[in-house]
DNA sequence: GTGGTCTAGACCACC
DNA sequence: GTGGTCTAGACCACT
């Protein structure tokens, strides 16, 4: 799995490294139960801190996206079901206000609006054979 | 124009009251053209120091959403036309593909989201007879 | 004379004000000993305070740009000979260093540069029959 | 990089600050990805508060003049590339008639403006070798 | 009255 | 260590 950081972003990078693990996951690039590199090693091939390595992957544990031995490393959860709740559909709802607010107000149409994020949905929503 | 602030969100209160603001003018409550209140003003409402206002009205007057007259306070631009940048719709789909990708794989549905997204840009997207 | 006052700008009323008047001395539309409208009614015609516009004169008046008497109002002064002062000199000098490197960051080139210098700098050097 | 900044001038400390560094890119002495001094080390240097060196870094920044990194701090932006804007030359030519018609009025000849235009802007305009 | 500038000091996030 | 956010209070410029 190959990551592509921008270090020049708002974005901080343990963020960045979080999204492109969760689509990753979303796309089936990565399978469930899939080992992910160690901190150390995904720290080097990135060049940047295995801090910033653990950090995420201690969030990713504690939203449940990956499970973490002591000794066989990092995977991604065999069991993984994140789960819908309540406070993650407003949190959704919330965000989407903001993003389709400005996205109205600078001239993207509804039409064009919608295809993008059926686009981007359906290029997760696909029937994997693993 | 009311705001509601969560003080203990990860999101700073800047951001929180630009965003309220923007999606004011998207949703035709804010008209273009009408005055916001002072920054000492607002500050006082909410319960938070003027600099913190007064950062906001800064990046909206240079995102273009206000301008600032030296006495009359602050106004939604009446010219107000924000563009459909190339950089912007790359950020758009960017944040739609981290965003998709979480709702996928916390079960959230194709119909569903594509609900929750056309809701939201309708709500902003209507004839306004005023 | 006609003055264009843009009320949304950076540039305070009293400034732009400063800079159309003494620009209407250079070019000759304002002669020397010619009088100026009264504080009032120049206030009336932008429609701003007058306090604003009795700023302008004290300040014209201290550079030397126009003479005031108590009876006979404002005029352009007949005896203008501004100084070129070395502090002027240097004034000068340090605002053109300022904007050139902006201008030849930005990609302006000598010539264009030096073409919108010249061009602004003719239109006030000519000979006027007067 | 030294900065000279009058402390008693009508020009706010934070533009003075903005004008060296923009002419200081201008004449080469600050490389292209260059790294600036952090806010609170230039603002010991200079003997201000670091507040104020960081609305510097933050307008430069929004400006494109520079990037911020998380960590590493500010930066020349390695790929700057200013445009040269229509309403950037308006804001130019505006400026010029503004100063050109003073100096006309102060006695300051064709010859001695144009020089003084020239030899600054020449001051950027060489080819370095480094 | 309005916003703009500057200072001072606190705490936080990121790496 | 870096910058980011927020508070608090002062003084100034403009109208």
């Amino acid at each position: 799995m190959l990551l592509y950081i921008q270090f020049d972003s708002e974005v901080p990078i343990y963020q960045q490294i979080k999204n492109q693990i969760i689509r990753a996951i979303a796309s089936g690039e990565l399978k469930l139960g899939e080992d992910l590199p160690s901190v150390r090693q995904l720290a080097a091939d990135i060049g940047i801190n295995f801090h910033t390595v653990n950090k995420v992957y201690n969030q990713l544990k504690q939203e449940g996206w990956v499970v973490i031995h002591r000794k066989s490393g990092v995977m991604i959860n065999p069991d993984l079901k994140a789960e819908k709740t309540k406070e993650y559909i407003e949190y959704l709802d919330e965000i989407i206000k903001n993003i389709s607010a400005e996205a109205y107000l600078r001239g993207v149409s509804k039409e064009e609006f919608m295809n993008i994020v059926e686009k981007n949905y359906d290029s997760y929503n696909v029937i994997k054979g693993d």
